[in-house]
DNA sequence: GAACGTCGTTCGACATTAACGAACAAAATG
DNA sequence: CATTTTGTTCGTTAATGTCGAACGACGTTC
């Protein structure tokens, strides 16, 4: 692991959707190194385009290049090709929102989302990450993880998003086993209050799971009295979607 | 400038939309290194998940980290939020397909593409790059840059992409000048035979040129008959769009 | 309007450490 | 089964990244 790298690819990783601007005092107080060291990469990260100054705070924001990278994520194109269609027509038949995430570093980060209305945004742009544990396409991406990386991720704190979000990881690994048996998961107002998400893995031809796909809505519709029809329909659609990858189920 | 730094840097900018994979050789044969150097600097990558391994061809892919980066690119946030409602407006007004870039390092960047109907895609997708010299936005971004960018661009080869691309330094110049005082830019045939576009420039509060708009269409059509109402259309949807990001005309 | 604080930037000395090539194992290829 | 090419490891060396202090440029505040 080469330090300077290493440095540099932090300091691209303190950006988000939220945190758009950081001068290099900023950077150097989060790193907790000198200012001249982060002085030294962020200027050669500006060279490659990979951050640009602000001319009027002075600031450095993220660099075009990383949004054309980002562009190439060759993952994510092929997944969206391949679920976009299915999606499409899971969302239009129950009037609901759909996503579909794929897993890394604890957290389900969304790269499709197909929303039917506007006045229900559970992700508000794709890109953003929720927790593992609380999330249904987050179970389902953790419950298929090797055995080594559950452990690593039920060893970390589970922290809560609402009142109902599972923290005790004897109850989540319980609630991970059912996911496995079940081939689908639920989240029932634990990331978000009111909301309810059922979700399936996607697999491609190598059997092993490489997203999940996931139905969004008010909690008592989706997990009450459409649940058989929706869970039913989600499996159905990771199905189809997983068959496209390549997946001989 | 740092070298190591640099150098992962460069390694990631060998992917790109068409360039998915990638070997530790591949990579130390583009960058003329030696393998334990490029395997260092992979392996650092791919730590912080800015690479991902393919577990089959044992290559290298972009990881998963660079496309949350790229979709928190803030500065294509804003101009697709100011943009995007303009665009569609133009777009379904001439039946035509717009697209808005911004410049970066000699190309024309696509960050928002409207298609009208499937069956025009000039773009392939947003996030590709364009040469500027050939495309209508390009020489849009182009003539606004400083003099002395302008030169430099000017001062490498103009590569043709079809016959009526310009290829010359004094006629492109000429063609530069005629932009800033026209106010927009015209492509006939130069990137894509058959294909025409105009572009006119999107400001920011500051006064710079920070963007560019186009509507594409078939050349005889958008650069015959209906030239003087798309030329005044695009013009306009570009000033209406600089007054969203605070741009005082 | 002057003094202060804060910002990004430059510089040089030091010691860390990144770079290299050779040798290794592992897999694909014929 | 031989052969080539892959990714990986290791140890040495000199290159170079790191650091703190000092600088100049803004912007703010009293």
């Amino acid at each position: 692991m080469i330090n300077s790298v290493d440095r540099a690819l932090t300091i691209l990783c303190q950006y988000s959707q939220r945190v758009k601007e950081l001068g290099i005092t900023d950077l150097s107080q989060l790193l907790d190194l000198p200012k001249s060291t982060v002085h030294g990469l962020v200027k050669t990260l500006e060279a490659r385009g990979f951050l640009a100054r602000n001319a009027e705070s002075g600031k450095y924001r993220l660099g075009l290049k990383v949004y054309e990278l980002g562009m190439a994520y060759s993952t994510a194109i092929e997944l969206q090709a391949a679920a976009r269609p299915l999606a499409q027509e899971l969302s239009s038949k129950h009037g609901k929102s759909v996503h579909v995430a794929v897993y890394a570093g604890g957290m389900a980060v969304f790269i499709l989302k197909i929303e039917h209305r506007e006045d229900l945004m559970v992700v508000p742009r794709v890109g953003v990450s929720f927790p593992a544990h609380s999330t249904a396409v987050g179970k389902v991406l953790l419950a298929h993880l090797p055995a080594a990386e559950i452990d690593k991720y039920l060893a970390e704190d589970l922290y809560p998003l609402t009142r109902r979000t599972i923290t005790d990881k004897k109850v989540l690994a319980g609630e991970l086993e059912r996911v496995r048996t079940r081939g689908f998961a639920t989240d029932n107002e634990e990331t978000l209050n009111g909301i309810g998400c059922v979700a399936a893995p996607i697999r491609d031809q190598s059997g092993g799971v490489v997203a999940a796909i996931s139905l969004s809505g008010l909690a008592e519709e989706i997990l009450g009295a459409s649940f058989p029809e929706a869970s039913r329909d989600v499996v159905e659609a990771a199905g189809k979607i997983s068959r496209v990858l390549g997946f001989m189920g």
